[in-house]
DNA sequence: AAGAATAGTAAGTGAATACTTACTCTATAT
DNA sequence: ATATAGAGTAAGTATTCACTTACTATTCTT
């Protein structure tokens, strides 16, 4: 009949900017108002791509993390010895962090878990958070433990609580940052075993 | 004159109350009139004891790492050998964990560090808490590094870690009681030091 | 070109909320 | 006893904010 409808592709140019804002002012900080000012739209626009701020919010969750498991994807695409993903990892992590408000997100998404529909979503995404590290570290290594001597799930636990302090480190400047770099390579050796360097 | 200020007394009684309230809601969605309710005053009450709402939230800072801080005191009171005191205190902890609402506290306070007084709050906390950390671990083993290789400030951080994620993974389930307590006993053991048990 | 659905504009609305004000009651020092 | 400062009550206020509505302007199909 009429115009083809273009939510879809505006939704996708839109939803980094969403991200963006989410993660630098939280959940309950970020206005609709503020959204729309930075979307450079109205409001009433961003309610007619999703019924509400918090579809806004889950829609950011779901995306902070494929961008993120999207990163690593593209740091391991030239196929490195598998031996050497988890170290690749660990480089790019602990020069990279927090760079796409990955832990503000979470951080904020972890006070709001009183809401069902946030918490399932924030539940799947540490779910395939610890899923995508283990995979990651796992391959190195035989069946079963790692070097370290810690079941691969246990040290992947242990990695996703590194990178979250490390995280807030970065955030309070608790450590200047080749030392948060160098703390972060050397636990997270540590956990995964190998030589510290 | 009249009759003396019971400001002093009063503040300690209701902030164990406060504190609840915000490790429950945490700070946005905490409204001045349903700390009222829960302490069962008036709101004007809570303006003659903290001039805002954001002092309220400031002091539950404060009191929330105090009565860690206390907690780990008693547990360490009767003076066990101190080679022990880290395997104490990681008992301690991985049973637990979570119970005074520490780290809901301190997620809500890290999405707020924006506002200078909360993250001079916040970054102060963890330099306490990580100081705190440091302490207990080093005692046991002579100076400098840990069994496992690592300096005591650098797994002082990664056990501030993973006690956050244990405590995420406690909130969300993502791993039943007693597989977490595992979870967090042997990753304490690796970053520390020691057989695995 | 006409019709129709979508995109965009601008103003508004009702509820929530941090904080206030004006007041009464109560305990204490003299 | 009584004057006085603090404790408690109750209503209010200005603002913010999620979400809506009524409208105009586009762009596509036929």
């Amino acid at each position: 009949m009429a115009r083809p409808s273009q939510t879809e592709e505006q939704s996708k140019r839109l939803l980094p900017i969403v991200c963006e804002v989410f993660s630098e002012l939280g959940y309950r900080r970020t206005t609709t108002a503020e959204l729309a000012r930075r979307c450079d739209v109205r409001e009433n626009i961003l309610y007619r791509l999703w019924p509400d701020k918090k579809a806004m919010f889950l829609a950011t969750i779901d995306d902070i993390f494929r961008s993120r498991a999207e990163k690593w994807n593209e740091i391991l695409a030239d196929r490195p010895a598998p031996e050497q993903a988890v170290d690749r990892i660990i480089e790019y992590e602990s020069h990279h962090q927090g760079e796409h408000g990955f832990y503000r997100v979470v951080f904020t998404a972890l006070t709001e878990i009183d809401d069902d529909d946030i918490r399932v979503a924030v539940v799947g995404m540490y779910k395939r958070f610890h899923q995508l590290v283990c995979s990651q570290i796992k391959p190195g290594h035989g069946s079963g433990d790692l070097e370290s001597g810690l079941p691969t799930e246990m040290a992947a636990w242990g990695l996703v609580g590194l990178a979250t302090v490390s995280n807030i480190i970065r955030e309070l400047k608790l450590l200047p940052p080749r030392q948060r770099e160098r703390m972060f390579a050397s636990v997270a050796k540590c956990l995964v075993g190998g030589e510290i360097s």
